[in-house]
DNA sequence: TAGATTGTTAATCGATTAACAATC
DNA sequence: TAGATTGTTAATCGATTAACAATC
C-alpha cells in the first residue's frame, strides 16, 4: 500500500506537471518536483520509482509521460462522484471550489438537515433533505464525501455516512471522528492551521 | 524550537480539554489524549514535557491546570489580529468562520483586489482595496494573514504581505509559495485533501 | 568526453516502541 | 497494598542522507 504522504506529493507533482506542459516544458528534473513539495530529490524519486516509470539521466522525467503515470495512478479518467453535507458557510465554498469541473471530482449531490435548504439549488448543486441521503449515495454508488457541518453534529453524520456505505470523508469539522479503521478520514482542520502560522509568525519582526 | 508536528498536537489537546472541562471533566490521561490525535500515551507524554508540566501517577493530567499551561504556549489572552486577502467563497467562509469569536484570533479587515468590493462591509469585515494594506498592516502591527486568492494571484500578493511586514500565512492557493526562509507558509490544499481520500476510499466496498 | 542526471546501496539520524523503576 | 498511571532509559524501527556506479 503506497503511504499516505506518498500519495499526496504525488498529487502535488501532478498539479506541479501540468503548468509545466501548458509552459512548454518537456523534460523536469527530480530537484524541481521537490522544490514543489518541500522536499528533497531523493524522495521525490523514491515516489516515483513507486509509479514504476523512471527518468533519464541528463534529460530527468518527460512530462507528459509522468502525467499520464500519475493520472494512472489517480485514475484521474474517471469521474469520481462524491457527496457535500453540511451546506453553511464552507460548504458553499467548497460547492463552488469543485464545480469548475477542472478536476476529476464532481460533487454530485449537497445535503442539510435544514429542511428549507432542501430542494433549493446552492450554488449550482441541488441540495437534499438528510432522508435522501441514503438512495442517492445506493444509486450513485459514491463512496467519499464531504462532511462541512458544525462540530456537535460531526460525529452523528458520520456514522449516518458509514452506515450508507461511505468509505472516506474529507472532514471539516473539528472533531476527532470514531469511524471503523477501514473508513478514511482526512481531517482539515483550519483552527488548528491558524494556531501554527501564528505560533511560528507571532513577535517575529521583519 | 518546539516541532511543527508538536505544536499542531497542542493545538488539538486545547480542544479537547475545552470540551472535557466543559463536561465536568477533571482529569485525563495521556492515553485518552493520544485517541484525539491519532498518536500514543507516550508522544502525548513527551509533548506535554514541554510545556514544563507534567502530570501524576493515577491521577494522570489535571485538566485545567493544563489548559492554562497550553494557553500560556499559544498565549491565547492576547488577542491576535490577522488580515485576509481574497474576499472570493473561501475568503468569505473564513471571514465567517472566525467571526464568532470564540478563539483569540480576530480578522482584523478583509482585502480583495476587486475594487468594487472596497469599502463595503462583507461577512462583518470591512474589505479594503490592497491599496490600503500597507497602513492598515503598518498600524496594527499585523504579522499574520490568511491568503484565499485564485492560484494565479497568490505569489504576487505573497509578495506584497511578506514585504509589508507580515511573517505568517495561511494559504488556500493551490500553489508553492516561494517566501524568505523567516517567513511561515503553512499551505490548506484541498484538493490534494480530496484526493487522498479518494485514493484511499475509492474500490472499498462495505 | 565531461557533466549532470539517474537508480542503488550503505550510513546516519531521528522518532517511535518497549521495558522499567517511581509514584499516588 | 495493589493497580494504573507517570517519567526515564535503552532498543528498535523507519526514514532520510550521503556516497557511488551507471547512463545519456
Amino acid at each position: 500500500m503506497t503511504p499516505e504522504k506518498t500519495v499526496a506529493r504525488l498529487s502535488l507533482y501532478r498539479r506541479f506537471l501540468k503548468i509545466a506542459k501548458e509552459d512548454g516544458v518537456d523534460n523536469v528534473y527530480s530537484h524541481q518536483l521537490a522544490e514543489m513539495v518541500r522536499s528533497t530529490p531523493a524522495q521525490v524519486r523514491r515516489d516515483l520509482m513507486i509509479l514504476g516509470y523512471n527518468g533519464s539521466p541528463q534529460k530527468g522525467y518527460d512530462v507528459a509521460e509522468l502525467i499520464k503515470h500519475i493520472d494512472t495512478f489517480f485514475n484521474t479518467e474517471k469521474i469520481i462522484d462524491v457527496i457535500l453535507v453540511g451546506v453553511g458557510n464552507i460548504g458553499r465554498a467548497l460547492l463552488s471550489y469543485f464545480r469548475d469541473g477542472k478536476s476529476h471530482i464532481k460533487i454530485i449531490a449537497s445535503f442539510d438537515k435544514d429542511e428549507t435548504k432542501a430542494g433549493r439549488v446552492i450554488n449550482n448543486s441541488r441540495c437534499y433533505a438528510m432522508d435522501d441521503l441514503k438512495n442517492i449515495v445506493a444509486e450513485n454508488n459514491v463512496k467519499t464525501a464531504i462532511l462541512s457541518v458544525p462540530a456537535t453534529d460531526a460525529q452523528s453524520i458520520a456514522d449516518i455516512l458509514v452506515e450508507n456505505g461511505i468509505r472516506g470523508i474529507l472532514n471539516f469539522a473539528p472533531t476527532r471522528l470514531k469511524v471503523p479503521s477501514d473508513v478514511f478520514v482526512e481531517d482539515v482542520d483550519i483552527t488548528m492551521n491558524m494556531e501554527k502560522v501564528i505560533y511560528f509568525s507571532a513577535g517575529k519582526k521583519k
